[in-house]
DNA sequence: GTCTATAATAGGATAGAC
DNA sequence: GTCTATCCTATTATAGAC
């Protein structure tokens, strides 16, 4: 997509310019994001931005390449041969840890399409319909064979993927609720553990985890 | 929290303002919204709008305000002997119900918590706390009578609220994959049986719908 | 490659005529 | 109660000095 080559400053410059303007476009949306409140959190001239990326729209399309890049890689290949049971937890797990590590660009995508996509319609359309289409084929077959109930594997994959962005997207509602200041890795496989547990005997599958009652158990909100 | 004897063409505008406020500022979040294009939806001129709500943020929180209100009708009281599954499917039935009746209110919900919620922090820690922890209680209630399995409440509500709003706050990407134009009757009728018979199912319940095949069957991707 | 200065426009808010 | 005209600030983007 570029057609110069990037040198060093250039390369280091894109990337931090970037990670500012993610933050940014977070916290105040696309139109509500000012380029001089992205230099001032990238500490570079306001000028500069435009130099490296011409325009806020340019800007803010590069960021959310670099998202959808992170999106493409989860469950790449599975087959109907695999276990059902192992490639839905593997499924929820990676989506939670990419929650914890990737909550911008999570936070990001979401209020991308909640404003109605208008960046990435046809990213919607092309790419993630292929990926789902070639998910699903997988479904049906496990289906067909009996290996798990027959819950609808559109509907599926969406609940998982509302399921686990959730707590990257409602991150605040979540630590607020709970009354904590940030997650920590034990909250991730709690997480991860509860939400396999649900879905997979949910879609009349052995559960992986078995139940802890001490890690089940409901003191996940404490009294003030 | 008004002072003045609202007149009867006070209360229309206000009404009409409102509602054109929601739409703008679910398409371009708070700060990207201008007041003149919250006029023009409205068909009213810029200096109405600051007249009946004095300033962009005023208006902004009276929107919230009637955002909270609606979500706090959910679920309002259950105890301990009601049947588990029967509640789960209520709460799961109503929340479905909303997205579909109102989708602007859930968006805009979700912008302000991904953002960090910085106009509603106070609601979420009291009010929104309070009636997690008192549907809490009841979920443990039934937990240590063996009514359901062990299930963090706290986590089981995450999720459902994740699993339901979905439909109302990625819209866009959810019609877009199933190549649909709106949702309609019937959809949210199958939506509420599948959510409902996972969740129950992954909870130990039993389900209130049996899985219909053709209800539940993979024909929700059409191909183009 | 970097930054200051500036043009051109759009924004929130208000005064004051009707 | 309604709306036009206007003030002032902030915004995107660029020109041009370094």
């Amino acid at each position: 997509m570029k057609k110069y080559k990037p040198g060093k400053i250039r390369e280091r410059n894109e990337e931090v310019i970037l990670k500012a303007a993610e933050q940014e476009f977070v916290l105040n949306g696309f139109k509500g994001t000012s380029v001089q409140a992205i230099a001032n959190r990238a500490g570079l001239p306001k000028a500069n931005i435009h130099y490296y990326f011409k325009n806020k729209n340019n800007l803010y399309k590069a960021v959310l390449e670099y998202i959808t890049q992170l999106w493409n890689e989860v469950l790449s290949d599975i087959s109907a041969d695999d276990d059902p049971a192992e490639v839905l937890h593997e499924f929820i797990r990676t989506k939670v840890e990419l929650s914890y590590t990737h909550p911008r660009a999570s936070k990001l995508f979401a209020m991308e399409i909640i404003q109605g996509a208008p960046h990435i319609r046809e990213y919607i359309r092309m790419d993630m319909r292929q990926w789902v289409r070639s998910k699903t084929r997988v479904f049906d077959e496990w289906i067909a064979a009996g290996k798990m109930d027959p819950i609808d594997p559109v509907h599926l994959i969406f609940m998982i993927w509302a399921t686990t962005q959730h707590y990257a997207d409602f991150e605040t509602q979540v630590l607020t609720l709970m009354n904590r200041a940030e997650y920590e890795r034990e909250d991730i496989e709690h997480i991860t553990n509860m939400v396999s547990h649900v879905i997979l005997k949910g879609c009349g599958l052995q559960p992986l985890q078995a139940l802890a009652t001490s890690d089940m158990a409901s003191s996940t909100v404490t009294t003030p």
